[in-house]
DNA sequence: ACCTTGCTGATAATGATTGTCAAAACCATT
DNA sequence: AATGGTTTTGACAATCATTATCAGCAAGGT
């Protein structure tokens, strides 16, 4: 059976209150930093749990390392991600779903999954790169 | 200055005899078992450059690992790949380069770049998979 | 051949993630 | 509210890929 602790709670709280994607590294300081006891392993069990069970979305940063989110909505989509700041704005890509379904199926390969995930500078990013170039 | 050592031909060699997308680790336990000495830190170098140059194109597995491959072109492409057997297909995808160009400038994001691949099992090991199955 | 300087490789260091396991927390039941 | 079977936790060790060190080697220009 599946329990109810408060660790899962503040987990899944504090991805909540995430803007954007966190690896479980930096959730864990945050947690920290509020005074939460919570060990670091728990905190890699909660977030692989919500990725597990749909409640937060999961992907490879370009580093390599994982990263979690807790999504608006549970169905099937991908990110624009501000590689500076972490912002992050949920995309729907019809044309890119059925693009990745046909390539897989003229392929001839079969239970096809796909990662797509655009990075870039955000607007604010952006100017603020803009200006301490100067 | 950039030099030439049979290191870097043996690592470009060996990325060469391979079909789908190898890790480092792999690449240098390929080599030492054709009796090659070469050092890991240097096979993981070798790679790096052969990725910075476009010489070799790299993604991160679904676990997180940095896996590298000698492509035909050095255009900007994308991989169809097998997760059990590795074989890697080619694809290019004109429709996704515009639509992620799209999706990042409508919201203000520069500098973007992306990520897209498709995982699945290719029509060999669809086969095997269902032999074994029943 | 000589010299300068980049390259190599054995090894240590790093850093994220996972495994271990006794103690603590859950929760249905008494 | 106390009990007991089970799950979860957390401090710490163990993994594992990757990177940093740094002294010795070698590529290329002279
Ligand atoms: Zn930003
Ligand atoms: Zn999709
Ligand atoms: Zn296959
Ligand atoms: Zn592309």
């Amino acid at each position: 059976m599946k329990r109810n602790t408060w660790q899962r709670e503040a987990v899944r709280g504090a991805l909540d209150a995430n803007d954007g994607f966190v690896s479980a590294q930096a959730l864990h300081s945050a947690l920290h930093s509020t005074g939460s006891p919570i060990g670091l392993a728990t905190v890699y069990r909660a977030l692989a749990d919500l990725a597990d069970t749909g409640d937060a979305d999961s992907l490879q940063s370009p580093e390599g390392e994982s990263l979690y989110r807790a999504c608006s909505t549970n169905d099937h989509h991908h990110h624009l991600i501000c590689r500076n700041c972490g912002l992050t704005v949920e995309i729907e890509a019809d044309a890119v779903e059925t693009w990745a379904k046909d390539v897989a199926a003229k392929n001839g390969f079969t239970a096809a999954a796909h990662v797509v995930d655009v990075f870039g500078l955000c607007a604010a990013c952006t100017a603020t790169a803009a200006a301490s170039a100067k």
